[in-house]
This record gives structure tokens, sequence and C-alpha cells, in this order.
DNA sequence: TGCCATTCGTTTTTT
DNA sequence: ACGAATGGCA
């Protein structure tokens, strides 16, 4: 799985020697020396919190187990290098998943160090880094500056291109192939040697098109953004000497969620030096889907025999009821490292186990149920979390909530930046930015229509082809007047002359590279979208309803973008060449509202609620088990599925953990699958919980309407 | 031959 | 409930 045999990535060791010689003559230049002694930690920590703030002799692993107080370790950590061992905070670090959890790291670590001594700290999540280090060694890359970044539509846009075929889910399942390629270090060249199953074949040979696709439209993907710098610094000991002496420690959360291609990007940044922390959990991987490996977890034993490690096992976060069920539940998964997690906050509450009619029925039953213990517990709406598996599973939960006028809030789920209104838009400033991105030029051009059809961009595709240059360019030869007609190329030639006064507006030089003289963002989103006419556009072809809801997301999008380039102080083409990477969850700044969360398992990593409700914990939900791939390996088939379960019950773990007093956990008998109702069994993990005579199964049926009702008015009522 | 309407089927998680 | 595929109609 690792490139170690890859000829153009060569192995860790021959890396790491080479890296020791930059290293010291690096250190040779009179590169600071650690400090040598340490001063005291500010209390409020355990000995081993304490002790993995305050290891700076090398590499520090620190396990932590679910509520250990991880972040508080990495805050802290950061505060100490700070403050008291004279780290300048433009040389340290810290890296994250998510830009949510990126941003609750930066908001903690305020509390522990003065604002000027934060000054230039890095805060962010790998993607962004790999986007920072990209612009700025973007030459070194073959890229300009401002390449695009594609969104994984605009990615499968081209894997479309590259495959004979129709069928989505093909070319879904080529687009992960590549990606899980890319995450392991794969280069083309191996991919081909080691396809085996049909599908992965047919991804080699895609592979290295769609790389020089990519090239061509001066973009890159996701995977990309952590793949071309590690691949940058592996060949090019200047710029990885650059970057040493510049990041000079690093903290990684959630390490058991990196990939092969995040992990040689730390190593390589970290260098022979090794000053780095990561903190991680195995038991709480659960990202192995999109090429993470907790592999990386046994390596850092491996590659750095002087590796500390320091295990987290008091949890500040649940009662013990849910601990010991938590505990019962990842019992059944092999063990990388031992630790045993326990708790002094009381036993707690019983778990309380509910069987469903079905998925209407038990979106009402926990709304009424949220609504009851709101009351007997005098407790807020931000106290209850709704948990599921998979993100269709919120559309009941939703509907039984607003029946019952519960405010909440949906995170996770499909990202902002997938929707076909915010691409639209994005697609004109990514060719304001980049003119050389095709697929945003055609997407730009296209929407709304304006008398440019799939035939003329056939012409201008051809011609652009033959010529070697982007669609953009093609515009404004003069060979396309035989080809064309007037109509079409007159058409054709205003746009381009529109785009180019954007250009010029938003700051974009005639090379590219960005000029001083922008006019401010805001003004001229305001005069793009009144020049495309887009809400006309959307009135168009949309009802009223859905224009209204569609123009509204337009509105918070360049809403958001105006702000966030006054606050910044960017021109609109630095803004957009970070944006692709943001999540609108950053948009959401008012603070923690008081509403019911739902979200899907996934994003409540990190997260903790006093009450929680695990809703759907079916066999074939939860666990969720797709169908057997590997084409007629029984063997390998039957190793897959284990994994998975393993990787499900891992799920299902960081589903118990993120409740602090209270955990109810749902199931349905039957649950609509099309048109159908079928019978259901609940999960495995269920029993595995171990609740024992003390589970209590309640079976009460949902209430009519009618009581309901009468219910939300005595609620209401006495609540006040 | 192309478009519209109906019917059938359905693996999920995210930077 | 949504998206794709197929069949029927113009």
């Amino acid at each position: 799985m690792t490139a170690s045999s890859t000829p153009d990535v060569p192995p860790v060791s021959s890396t790491v020697r080479k890296l020791d010689r930059a290293q010291s003559q690096l250190d040779a230049k009179g590169a600071p020396a650690e400090p040598f002694v340490l001063p005291p930690v500010a209390g409020g920590m355990n000995d081993a919190q304490r002790e993995a703030v305050r290891h700076l002799d090398g590499p520090c692993l620190v396990l932590a187990g679910a509520g250990s107080g991880k972040t508080r370790v990495i805050t802290q950590k950061i505060g100490y290098l700070l403050r008291d061992c004279g780290y300048n905070a433009r040389n340290v670090a810290a890296l994250t998943f998510t830009n949510k959890a990126a941003k609750e790291m930066a908001e903690r670590v305020k509390s522990v160090a003065a604002p000027n001594q934060l000054k230039g700290l890095t805060i962010s999540t790998f993607h962004s880094l790999g986007v920072r280090l990209l612009r700025e060694e973007a030459k070194k890359v073959g890229l300009k500056p401002a390449f695009s970044i594609l969104a994984s539509d605009d990615a499968l846009g081209i894997v479309q291109d590259l495959i004979a075929t129709t069928d989505k889910g093909r070319l879904r399942a080529v687009q992960n192939t590549i990606s899980l390629w890319k995450n392991a270090l794969v280069e083309p060249d191996e991919a081909e040697r080691i396809a085996s199953t049909e599908g992965e074949r047919e991804a080699a040979r895609a592979y290295r098109s769609y790389n020089a696709t990519l090239r061509a439209y001066q973009s890159v993907d996701f995977d990309d953004l952590i793949r071309l710098p590690a691949q940058l610094l592996e060949r090019d000991d200047e710029a990885r000497e650059r970057w040493q002496s510049r990041l000079r420690y690093m903290l990684v959360d959630e390490y058991q969620d990196t990939n092969a291609c995040q992990y040689r990007l730390v190593q390589l940044i970290t260098g022979p030096r090794a000053m780095f922390t990561a903190v991680g959990d195995d038991d709480q991987a659960i990202y192995a889907w999109r090429g993470a490996t907790i592999e990386n977890l046994a390596k850092l034993t491996t590659d750095y025999p002087n590796l500390k490690v320091i295990k987290l096992e008091q949890n500040y976060r649940s009662v013990q009821r849910i601990l010991a069920a938590a505990n019962r539940v990842i019992e059944k998964n092999p063990k990388l490292f031992d630790k045993k997690l326990w708790s002094d906050l009381g036993a707690g509450d019983p778990i309380v186990v509910v069987p469903m009619d079905g998925e209407e029925a038990e979106a009402e039953s926990v709304a009424v149920r949220i609504s009851a213990a709101r009351f007997e517990k005098k407790a807020q709406w931000k106290d209850f979390a709704i948990l599921y598996r998979s993100n269709h599973q919120a559309r009941a939960m939703e509907q039984a909530l607003r029946n019952l006028k519960i405010p909440y809030m949906v995170s996770g789920g499909q990202s902002f930046f997938d929707k076909a209104e915010v691409r639209d838009v994005l697609a004109y400033l990514r060719l304001i930015a980049n003119d050389e991105d095709d697929p945003a030029m055609i997407r730009a051009i296209t929407t709304p229509k304006r008398g440019v059809g799939q035939a003329t961009l056939e012409v201008l595709g051809n011609y652009a082809g033959e010529r070697e240059i982007p669609l953009f360019a093609a515009i404004f030869e003069t060979g396309l007047e035989q080809r064309l007609a007037a109509r079409q190329l007159a058409q054709l030639r205003e746009f381009g002359e529109f785009i180019h006064r954007m250009q010029w507006r938003a700051g974009r030089g005639a090379s590219g590279e960005a000029i001083t003289s922008a006019e401010p963002a805001g003004e001229i989103l305001d005069d793009l979208l009144r020049a495309i006419n887009y809400e006309r556009y959307l009135y168009d072809t949309f009802d009223e309803r859905g224009a209204q809801a569609r123009w509204q997301t337009v509105l918070d999008l360049t809403g958001w973008l105006r702000r966030k380039a006054e606050e910044d102080n960017m021109t609109l083409v630095e803004l957009v060449q970070h944006i692709a990477l943001i999540t609108m969850l950053e948009k959401n700044d008012e603070e923690d509202p008081d509403v019911v969360r739902l979200s899907t398992l996934h994003a409540s990593k990190g997260l903790e609620y006093p009450h929680v409700y695990l809703v759907g914990v079916e066999e074939g939900l939860l666990p969720h088990l797709g169908k057997d791939d590997e084409e007629g390996d029984p063997a390998k088939a039957a190793e897959s599925l284990v994994a998975r379960v393993q990787e499900e019950r891992r799920l299902m773990y960081v589903g118990i953990t993120r409740a602090q007093r209270s955990l109810h956990v749902t199931w349905c008998k039957k649950r609509k699958r099309g048109r159908e109702d079928v019978a259901r069994e609940p999960s495995r993990f269920i029993e595995e919980m171990g609740l024992g005579g003390e589970k209590i199964v309640d079976t009460t049926p949902a209430m009519s309407a009618k009581d309901r009702l009468g219910m939300l008015k005595a609620l209401l009522n006495k609540g006040g």
C-alpha cells in the first residue's frame, strides 16, 4: 500500500537519510537549539496530560481515548511552546482534518497565550496547509499561483470525458479508486501494475490522463493538495529545508485518520529533528474508506525509535454506564494499543434501548422524548443531539422536529459548495482567477444560457485542442472566424470581454499575478450577478419557492465573500483561490444557538452532548455493510468484510462516546425501502453493549397526533 | 427520432 | 424521495 517501491518516490529510509544531511547543514547554520530546561506547565491537567505537553525531547504520540482531553493537550502544548519555550508562533503548526476542528482549536488557543504571542501561528487543515504551500511554490510544481481547486463534481466531469460511459456509479468508482491511489502515494505506473479487478484496471488506464487533464486546466483536486506538496518536498532539497526551518514544531490532531500521503508530508516537514506531537485514538479511526490507515499509528513506533508514547485514559466526558457500554463494544475489535478508559463522573442513568415500528415512529418518538426530557431535566435544546449513520436518515427526523416546533440544525450533510447555484457563481470567479480553468469556462459560459451551446463549444474545443490553448484564450483567436457563425462569435467575444473586465477590476494583472489596484470584492460580485442576470435565470428555471431558496443561497455566498474579503483585506482573486476548501460551517459564526443537533456519526466526531439519541441502530444501517466487491476472491472478500465491520464498530463507539449524561439507542423493526416495508434486525452492536438486566426496553407506542398536541401545549404552558 | 412521463431501484461516511 | 432508464407518443 505504501509507495516504497515506486521509482519516483524514494522509500522512507533514504528520505530520512537525505533529510539528515539537509538538517545537519541547517543546524550548522545556527538554528536555535531546543530549550534545555523545561519550565513548569500551567495546572488543570492530570499527570499524563502534563507529560504529553512537556515532552519535547523528540517525537511524541499521545493515545487519547474519547473524552480524555486531547484538544486540551494540544492547545496547552501550543501555549507551552510559545509562552515558556521561546518558540515563535510562525514556527508552530497544528493540523486538523476539518475546518470546524481548526476553528475550534484556534478559539481555544486564545486562552492559552497572549494575542501578540499567537501572531503567525498556523492552525489549519491538512488541505489548507497544502494549498498555502502549493501557492507559494507553484512555479516549482509547474502551476501558476492562481491554479484552481476542483470540487469532486468537477473532477468527476473530467473522469467522464476520459471514460466512455454514462454510468455515474462507474465514474464515481473510477474517481474513487484514483483518489485512494493518490492518498496511498501510488503513481500511475504502479497503479497499472497492481490493478487487480476490472474496475481498477479501468481506473489505472484513466489515471495518467486524468492528471494530465488537471494539469492542462491549471487545476488540482483535493488529493493533490497533499500529494503535490509531499512530492515537491521529497524532490526539492531547497524547498524542503525552507519549510523545515519554517515549521519547526507540528501538532497533528486525529492522527489515526491520516493517510499515507499525509504521513509523508508530516515526515518531510518535520524532518529528522522530528519535533512533532501526534494525537490520536485507534478506536476512533473511521475514515479508512477515504484512504486513512491506522497503520500510520503503528508505523510511527517503528519509524521513530525514540517515539514517546503517552496514553490518556481518564475520561472527563461520560458517566460510567456510558463509558462501560462503549468499552464493551470496542473490546470486540483487535487492539493496536491497549488502553482502558475510566471515569469518576458517577454511574449515571441506565442506557435506554427502544425498538420502534418504523422510521416516522422513531423520529416522532425521539422528538417527543427530547421535548419531555428538556422539560424534566430543565435542559436546553442544545444539550441534545440526534446521531445517525447516513444523511438520508435526517429527513424523517427533521420532519418530526418541525412538527413539534423544536429548533434544530443539521450539521454534516452535503456541502454548501456542492449546491448547483454556488458552483455556478464560483465558476465565474474561478474563471476570473484562472482563465485556463476549462471546466469553469464551460460552466460559466453556459449558465445562464447565452446562445452558446453544445455545437459552438465543440468548435471552440476542437480549435483549442489543435492549438493546445485553453478554451478561454481560443475565444480571441482570429482563426475562429472561418468556423463559427458571426452571431456565435460575437457572443463568445462579448463573454470574453466581460471576463477580461472583471479580471481587471478584481485585481488580476494581465499575466495572472495579483496587482494592488483591485476594487472591493463586494462591488465586483454585485456587478457580476447583475450582469449575468442570475436572479432572473433562477426564477426562469425554477418555481417561485425553489428560485427564492437558491437566490438566498447565492446571497449568503456573496455576503460571506464580501465580509471575508474586507476582514482579511483580500482581493477577490486572492479570496477565490482558497475558497474551495472553506466549509459553510465557517459561515455560521453565530455562536452555538440553542437548537437540537442532527449529525451523522462521522461529522459528530470530536463533539460532545449531554444527551445523545443514537437512531437507526440496525443491521444493514449500522453496521452498514455494502456488497462484497473483490470479484471472485472469497478469502479477500471475507477479510474486507471483517475490516468493514470493525470500522462500523468504531463508528458505534464514536457515537456512544459522544454522550455525557444520557444515551438513547433506537432501532426500527420495519423500515421503508423503496415502497415496501422491510423487516429489520437490531444491530449486533446493541447486544455488544452488554446492557444485561440494566437495559430498559421501552415499548411505549408513539403518541397519537392529538396526544402530542396536548402534550406540546402542556409543555409550552409549564415551560414558559 | 427525440422528448416526456412513468416506473423501478437504491452503499455510506467528507476534505 | 430522488435519479435513471425505459417505453410510448408525437
